[in-house]
DNA sequence: CGCAGAATTGATACATCTCAAGCTGGGTGG
DNA sequence: CCACCCAGCTTGAGATGTATCAATTCTGCG
């Protein structure tokens, strides 16, 4: 893998729009010039695979823009989706060869790799790194058994409540804390890829959003597009009612 | 919480069972000696809960031994279990005052706490205690999405054979990495504890039992004990079919 | 002995899957 | 510039796995 990409020059840390919240995030400047040491760009086209399961991986690394995913699947075709990253996300586990899932892009993506070998003696004698990185991987294990709740417990309908609701969290206004209305967003998924991420099919993934939209709690522009008149009404169909604290 | 419950006299550490898979597994004598001034025990009764969701814990700890229980609870009574804590696994998390998931002893259980606030300063300047959390947090992760994938697309068969499949590898011959026929190991957990943890209702959970038991995959020896005949039988209900690489 | 919690089993309901048929919109080549 | 094409999506009708509701039956224990 990671042939026919292209890599990109380097690019200042200073000017990385992931600065603030990626695995460097808390790293000062001797530390920053040991990661760009070992660090390049690769960028993939949406729909591109960027490592299969099993593989071996040289590298680690943040999401600088874009969208991918992590997946698994069985022998018989079926597949889950296990992880949604974005903007600031890490891939990759130190300390391991190989990869344990297929990682995809669904819309171009730029990835920041640092070289695995360097990386993880990087991480030995700087706190700053391996302290965020374990903030993160908390924070990531978190999401998943959010998830958890989701696939074993919620309805068709709560679960695109609940998909529609993270993605409007971290896609629309920028950083704004606190959601507000007419909250607008490109959905970075296609209905299939929806269908995986929320252990349904993409049939029942059709018509729920058709069920919501039917019912005034979205609105769509083309098919991608959404509109979400009233954040608190989307997030009274998500099952969760109020007391959601996780998504950082 | 934690009211009632008695605390043991203090233990040394040289002879803890858990000694070399715990987060303290890599730490030298002069470690020991810091986390030994911070740790105390706690015994928990089967059926006692350990921590509620969102309450604020002042440790963190390792189960010594027993099985807890990690779980979420929605409005409406759905409940999911997203985390199984065996003998050496981590609870709670570091940096943060309060406990997201409602914590429960399902069988007596016995923790190794420490206190919050010193473990936080430990683990700054102890890169073996820090590395070992890291881990143990990344294995963790991939088991979570192991789970993920259960709980989105496998059939209620399936699920049981792979809860099976589990418990077998980390309760019987005691580290066997290779399991062996005619396995015999006691369930942890009661049919509605082990509905929600697999996303089923008890009665669906009893009739897998029932089936599997009808198919000469498992036997019964009394409702708790299980016998596994032919592990590869099992392993083959689990829809996993062979390349299960993760569960340490 | 008899009670209470746990588990099994049965009958029926229903949410989601499956299979199948169209629709839609953006790109392409004639 | 239009007609076609095709991936992505929607919608329908029927099948099916699991949930739900309702009895029993175990099992351990006071």
């Amino acid at each position: 893998m990671l042939d026919g990409t292209m890599s990109l020059a380097k690019t200042e840390c200073s000017t990385c729009p992931i600065r603030h919240r990626a695995v460097c995030a808390r790293c000062g400047p001797e530390e920053l010039v040991q990661l760009d040491a070992i660090k390049s760009y690769r960028s993939f086209k949406a729909g591109e695979t960027i490592a299969w399961a099993g593989e071996s991986l040289d590298f680690v690394g943040s999401v600088v823009s874009g969208v991918a995913t992590l997946s698994q699947t069985m022998e018989d075709g079926r597949r889950q989706m296990v992880g949604l990253l974005l903007a600031s996300d890490f891939v990759g586990r130190p300390n391991r060869e190989t990869i344990t899932y297929d990682v995809t892009a669904t819309t171009d993506v730029v990835l920041c790799c640092f070289r695995r070998k360097p990386f993880q003696l990087l991480l030995v004698d700087s706190p700053n790194l391996s302290e965020r990185l374990l903030e993160m991987t908390l924070d990531e294990l978190d999401a998943a058994r959010e998830w958890m709740l989701l696939l074993g417990r919620k309805t068709a309908r709560e679960k695109l409540a609940s998909f529609l609701c993270i993605i409007a969290r971290r896609e629309a206004g920028p950083n704004a804390e606190i959601p507000h209305d007419n909250i607008a967003f490109d959905l970075p998924l296609t209905r299939e890829a929806m269908a995986d991420y929320l252990g349904l099919t993409l049939e029942t993934v059709s018509r729920q959003v058709s069920g919501l939209k039917r019912d005034g709690v979205v609105r769509l522009e083309g098919k991608r597009r959404v509109v979400v008149p009233e954040f608190d009404r989307l997030m009274a169909e998500t099952g969760d009612e109020g007391h959601e604290l996780a998504w950082a």
